[in-house]
DNA sequence: GAGTGGTCTAGACCACTAA
DNA sequence: TAGTGGTCTAGACCACTCC
């Protein structure tokens, strides 16, 4: 990799830093090659270390680096293409497929907020499971899934156990209960966030990681039976939203077409 | 907003200072209202400058803020919620709606990626209109629409002309004949992505700023018809995908639910 | 212990906005 | 011209990984 020379230009430092890094990266680096380091970087590029890091920055949000402490600074691989959507990823996962892990499962009074969003009366009992998606074996979303009480009459009224695996127990049977309404209507909404300490940590990243929230609300009989938040890694994620009938064509890199043109 | 005080903890105080500064924007603080400048906001917490901002650019990220050079740091209004289908923003913006505004459109050989993604041979023409996503009179996405030729024979083959009217006449053409066709099909993704240049001149955004990138792949009797990459602002925009059927519901503060639970 | 990325500091100067 | 956020520096120390 060649060195600095940055020419001078109306455009910051680092900014023009990463478009130097984005040619050299996608010239002379594949897949999980490491860089130099970052002080040996700032030398070569002759800036100060905390520029170069505002160009890996950018690099890192958007899914071409990975940041390893200890380590070093990879190339990272393309993003995986998660499906989102009930028929494809296999709803509510029990049986159908891997893709979830359930973790556990709380059964406390809906707060004021969480109330309003699934219209039933404050105070009522809601059955929130934590779950995990995994995609490839990698951990790629958190999800907290937020039934109300109402909407599974049948679910056997166990008593709360924290931990252990009464707990992924306690997830499975919601999840079961929820399968068996014949859930027939969702909504979706995607927004960017951050990882909160524990999203980040089930989703083994540290706090602030930028995620996808996918929130999605699901129908059933007419009748809104259950919210779900989803944070998804937004490093490594790519959502796609399929729709049946569509001709089956090449996936595409976006990020390839967006560049190029 | 009371004085910082930040207790010890095994965090890092960037960290920490944001969730001290979410509180106390939630409370005290109401959507258009600027805080105090980072140089008093440092000093009122005891840290430097650059450990502030960095807490503040956490919470621009999630769009809690808005920071404008010159003027303060403002409490960004919440997202609004961009629906994100062929029926629902009409397609293609021609007639119905006026949520799009073509910008411009060029014609040029299909780069080898962009040939790729729509399957016709390298070299082939490929008509390419850009456009303006307007919601609320505000400026939301920025979108490249690549329409082979072949998939338009009925276009009118007038002369190239760079700029002025006769460009986002152009534009609106390739749109009216693509809408002839009868687009019946429509996969996306959503990645996370920065702006580049171009596109942050359109979106009158700083390059580098956070954007949500849509890839669309239209699709009529079954062929491919169309690519259209869109870039929507991630810091203003919770992109929907409703589905026909739905029980409508209230809309959800995803970011109120995720937060309280 | 050596090497890596992560955090934090104290200061400087620049670009932009508004009075 | 004064005040704001944006950029950049040179250095320090910490937390983690690997040998």
């Amino acid at each position: 990799m060649g060195q600095g020379q940055l020419t001078a230009a109306p455009e910051p430092k680092y900014w023009h830093l990463r478009t130097v890094l984005v040619r050299t990266i996608d010239s002379e680096f594949s897949t999980g090659q490491v860089l130099p380091n970052e002080r040996e970087l700032a030398a070569r590029f002759g800036v100060a270390r905390a520029t170069l890091r505002q160009a890996l920055d950018q690099l890192e949000l958007e899914g071409r680096l990975v940041r390893r402490r200890g380590i070093g600074t990879l190339i990272a691989a393309p993003r995986v293409g998660v499906p989102v959507s009930r028929r494809e990823e296999g709803w509510p996962g029990t049986t159908r497929t891997q893709a979830w892990r359930a973790v556990d499962c709380v059964s406390a009074p809906a707060s004021a907020q969480l109330a309003l969003a699934l219209g039933i009366p404050p105070g009522e009992t809601v059955h929130t499971v934590r779950r995990l998606r995994l995609v490839q074996g990698q951990i790629m979303a958190a999800e907290s899934l937020h039934v109300p009480d109402s909407a599974v009459p049948l679910l056997p009224a166990v008593p709360h156990v924290v931990g252990g695996a009464a707990e992924s127990d306690r997830a499975r049977s919601v999840l079961r209960q929820l399968d068996r309404l014949g859930v027939d209507g969702e909504s979706r909404s995607v927004e960017l966030g951050v990882a909160e300490a524990k999203e980040a940590t089930l989703l083994e990243r540290p706090p602030g990681t930028p995620v996808l929230v996918v929130t999605t609300q699901y129908a059933a009989a007419g009748r809104l039976v259950a919210l779900a938040v989803s944070t998804y890694r937004a490093d490594t994620c790519k959502l796609t939203f399929g729709e049946t009938g569509l001709v089956e064509v090449t996936p595409v890199e976006a990020g390839a077409v967006r560049t190029a043109s």
